[in-house]
DNA sequence: AATGAATGAGCATTCATTCAT
DNA sequence: GATGAATGAATGCTCATTCAT
């Protein structure tokens, strides 16, 4: 990794929690240089513009995020804990250093939806590969006898989402941990009882 | 109504749709003086600030959007009716003049939620409130017998506006209206399953 | 004239001899607001850009070294006269506000032509105009019977604005007044031998 | 020529042009990296600064002019002849490499009499070389008793040159080759009429 | 009560230049 | 001798806000 690459992947690595706190609009280039403790010219020296940084800031972030699922799932045999692995990172959001300021998709999707049509984009192609990884796990649990056939894959990915989504920005706006708990709860009530056997 | 009167809410009601669409920060003094056809200098001799006006525009939001709830549920006399007025709403949210653009507690909470502190209190406060009428009305069809006496109300309360919301936001992101469709069918039917008898 | 009308001429008036004098890239924000004691908020609230501002300081050059050769014609009755009026302003550039710092004509013509197409055209106007007053007074000479028919309007116009802004040019950039005192030495001298019967 | 100066070299050719079209403040360091492939610190190893290659690149650029007269002038034995190249090489100059972005002269001296000492200061020194070379053909035409005593050599240049850069500057700007073309007419006929004998 | 005009701090971005490697 | 990376001052411009009228 030449010196650039390690100067950019350090100024998305200090700037990306800011982007996820605050917005696209809510981070100035001055934020950015009080993060990094560059200067104006090094951060246009290494990307093109501000878009340039929060493009590649919410990839890492959610690279981030999904680095954790990962993790939990590489050790889960079965498609339920496969599945589980994604709440279980949602739950102990707090502790997630990208989760503790709310899911990027979220965040960047509310924001940019009428804003910012290419971090919008970013957004709603994360929120599609999720629920195409969500259809692929539900469909190894179908062909392995784990989960039954006769539930829709793909309307039970989008509910889970939702799920999630619903559960996560309430509990993190309000301060109530409840949204989160009960949604998730219930999901994996979902899980064991409408999609196991 | 005095002419001030007239001229604030002639404001607000221009304004309200702006905040909303493009949040705090994307909406400019000059966004609202093209949206009013006003000078800056009328909206601060009729509003403190900025925040003034957005505080008042979330308010106008949450209203309207509440005034649409409230005529559907004027006309329902089960708890269950009641409830699924909110569902109803949310369904057909691309002809709500307010949901068109996302619910104001969603994009509200989530742009002010680490930037904005009276926004922030404000969406939370309206979630609140949200969240005590529906408990008031799952209390109202337990008492009246409607519903059962073994479901956790907060919690049940708690579940339904995670999906409503969860299920909102994701559509309007994605322009996938499943998310939405989805979770208010799955929560129509856990009105019919879980909580009538 | 309205208080904005009056900033706009004011800012005009103190920046049009600096657009050129030092050109539009080598004028910034700060020389202006330097030159009219304003910010550069008064100066973005009374015109577009600094485009704006620079044509409009083009547009004022024009008009203030058209206004000095039309008192001079205005107490000429003859052709000829009203002819070297032209020559009468430019032989005594130094003392002209405008033609101190060179003809805005060919200052704009020469820096704009690769670099700004709305100023080049400004120029290219102007250029048009004087060619065309320049051909009606030949024309007016020819009817009057002060001029020969003989000549050829156009090309004697332009062979008069090149000897005129070939001298000025050269004689600016060099300090030395002779290419545009012979320049206008023999122009005179065509006027009367060739032009006058 | 040690690989220094090839680059040197390199360097100028490539942005003389630039320098010529576009201006001094026009011309950008990035400008020259793109039009040379080459580095910043690779301009700042072989050249001082910005004005460094400016001033260079103003020379390659009158030198490459010169070296095209001269051509011409090379095959011609009379007086008449070889001030005629200099007609010659500005009426074609849409093909002159140099030419076709305006003699660097009056671009030059224009953009830099009140912005660039030293750029002025050359384009000055290039015009009396220029002024001097034509009386020097002047001169000897004289003592060849090729021209007539009775015309002032100083005069009769600084006519010649105002004539060419004032029909060339206006030709260029306006895309009206009549400018030019009835200057160097009217010099040709000047030349032959009051010059030869 | 409302306007038009101004402010000045802040914005994202580009500039010529430097320097360790 | 050349590069890649960084600097910091300056660029044109927009922001929310104020205030005399």
């Amino acid at each position: 990794m030449g010196k650039a690459e390690r100067t950019k992947e350090f100024i998305i690595q200090k700037t990306a929690p800011l982007f996820n706190k605050k917005g696209y609009a809510g981070t100035s280039l001055t934020d950015m240089t009080d993060a990094t403790g560059l200067t104006k010219g090094s951060v246009y020296g290494n990307f093109e513009d501000k878009d340039d940084v929060a493009l590649a800031a919410f990839d890492y972030n959610m690279n981030k995020l999904i680095g954790q699922v990962r993790e939990i799932q590489a050790s889960e045999r079965s498609a339920a804990g496969k599945l589980k692995a994604f709440i279980s990172v949602y739950r102990n959001g707090a502790e997630s250093p990208v989760l503790q300021d709310g899911c990027p998709i979220i965040n960047t999707g509310t924001e940019a939806d009428d804003t910012h049509p290419q971090l919008k984009e970013k957004a709603n192609e994360a929120l599609a590969r999720w629920h195409k990884s969500i259809s692929a796990i539900i469909q190894q649990g179908k062909m392995h006898g784990e989960f039954r056939e006769n539930v829709n894959t793909v309307e039970f990915a989008s509910l889970m989402i939702s799920l999630i989504e619903g559960g996560s920005a309430l509990s993190k706006m309000s301060g109530d941990g409840n949204y989160l708990t009960k949604s998730l709860d219930h999901l994996e009530m979902l899980i064991s009882t409408q999609l196991m056997k």
